[in-house]
DNA sequence: GTTACCACAATTGTCTACACTTTTGTAACC
DNA sequence: GGTTACAAAAGTGTAGACAATTGTGGTAAC
């Protein structure tokens, strides 16, 4: 029961059906899903640990507002973990993990030809995830969930700066064949470019939206 | 109450006062502590969601055994968290701060000549602390909490190793240096520098256990 | 001697009720 | 008109009771 409540909240909490700052009240969540006051309470206990939400004595539980600059933190915390994750990956990686990249690879190429941002950065993110897969690294697989789930909201963002798509997808070939050739200086290195590359989007976005 | 029950538990558990796998049951705990089960119960989510602890459905939580390859992992993913966290302190860092670092590492010293190994390993950890202290990165801070306080168990043994305070405590000094130089790149590398010290210790005291 | 089964004990999962804290709304007072 | 005091409402924190599950020991059948 109280993984129903966890699930749905992660759900809506990723998937920006709840804002920002939104007040959680126990009660109405537990009326709406058909579960406890507890087990929403539990739900939320674990989503405050994981950065999700910001619980405050007395004052209930609120979904955690990331800012620009903790986005940013977290993206280098990411690099840092992703770097060490596709050093491994270059390691472990079979010739059935290769092919399923190349496809994510070439759906994603097809996707930014299409004009369709979304699709190409749904495929981005599962790209990242198989890597991560590959990686074989329960600890780094652990907190890259934890990280990612509180990025979700502004990768959107990152994609849709322009000229963006072109890069992104060569930064992800780059990475894709230093990994083909298991050769994991070469990944980590296009890895970290990329993010810097990613980093750098948001930065500007940041800047951007500071303008208006 | 639920943070009463939880630092407990948490102060219990890395100062190994409980056992890993030891079972925890909410209500000895609850009546130990004179704190209801439910608030031993939300420390236990808290405590699980830090990996200090697993909890299995219907069949309760015991504290969590961190394999030796599991350390060699969560060693892994601090080196790559540390790395950053010490360029940050090497940019950040102001004359008070290097004061501090200062007085931590003649202290260790003075500790290893003693030959009172637990004391410097205490101040080796302030040192480390302190450092992400003066990086003032909130995410990284976060997750290096997390991964430091599985270790606990591990630290004790690396500094026990032949050698290993000696090579230790240089280490640590060229790290200081770096950071008082304000120089990021060559503090990131005297970090990767004593980490994979670190991890090679646990390395050999694994190798070492396994052949007895 | 071994296996299958059942009953019992231990412990977790869930629900309900109540106490306490914070917030909000209202009215008296300056 | 604004400020303070107080009361009601909303919501969280806590406790205790009950239901459900797992593990265990003993007993009987083979």
């Amino acid at each position: 029961m109280s993984d129903v409540a966890y699930e749905k909240l992660y759900g809506d909490i990723t998937g920006g059906r709840l804002q920002p700052n939104e007040r959680l009240i126990e009660l109405d969540i537990a009326q709406e899903l058909g579960v406890s006051r507890a087990a929403v309470r539990n739900a939320l206990i674990r989503l405050e640990q994981e950065g999700l939400v910001k619980r405050e004595p007395n004052r209930g539980a609120r979904v955690r507002l990331v800012s620009e600059e903790e986005a940013v933190e977290i993206l280098e915390a990411r690099m840092a973990l992703e770097c060490v994750a596709v050093r491994h990956a270059a390691v472990n990686r079979t010739q059935r993990d290769l092919a399923e990249l190349r496809e994510l690879l070439s759906r994603m190429e097809s996707r930014v030809k299409e004009g369709d941002l979304l699709g190409a950065s749904e495929l981005n993110g599962q790209f990242h995830r198989r890597l991560i897969e590959i990686a074989d690294h329960a600890t780094i697989s652990r907190l890259l969930k934890m990280l990612n789930s509180q990025l979700i909201r502004f990768q959107y963002r990152t994609i849709l700066t322009p000229g963006r798509p072109a890069s992104s997808l060569a930064e992800h070939r780059a990475i894709f064949e230093a990994v083909e050739a298991g050769d994991p200086d070469r990944a980590e290195k296009a890895m970290r470019k990329h993010l810097s590359g990613v980093t750098e989007a948001l930065r500007q976005a940041a800047a951007q939206k500071e303008a208006r």
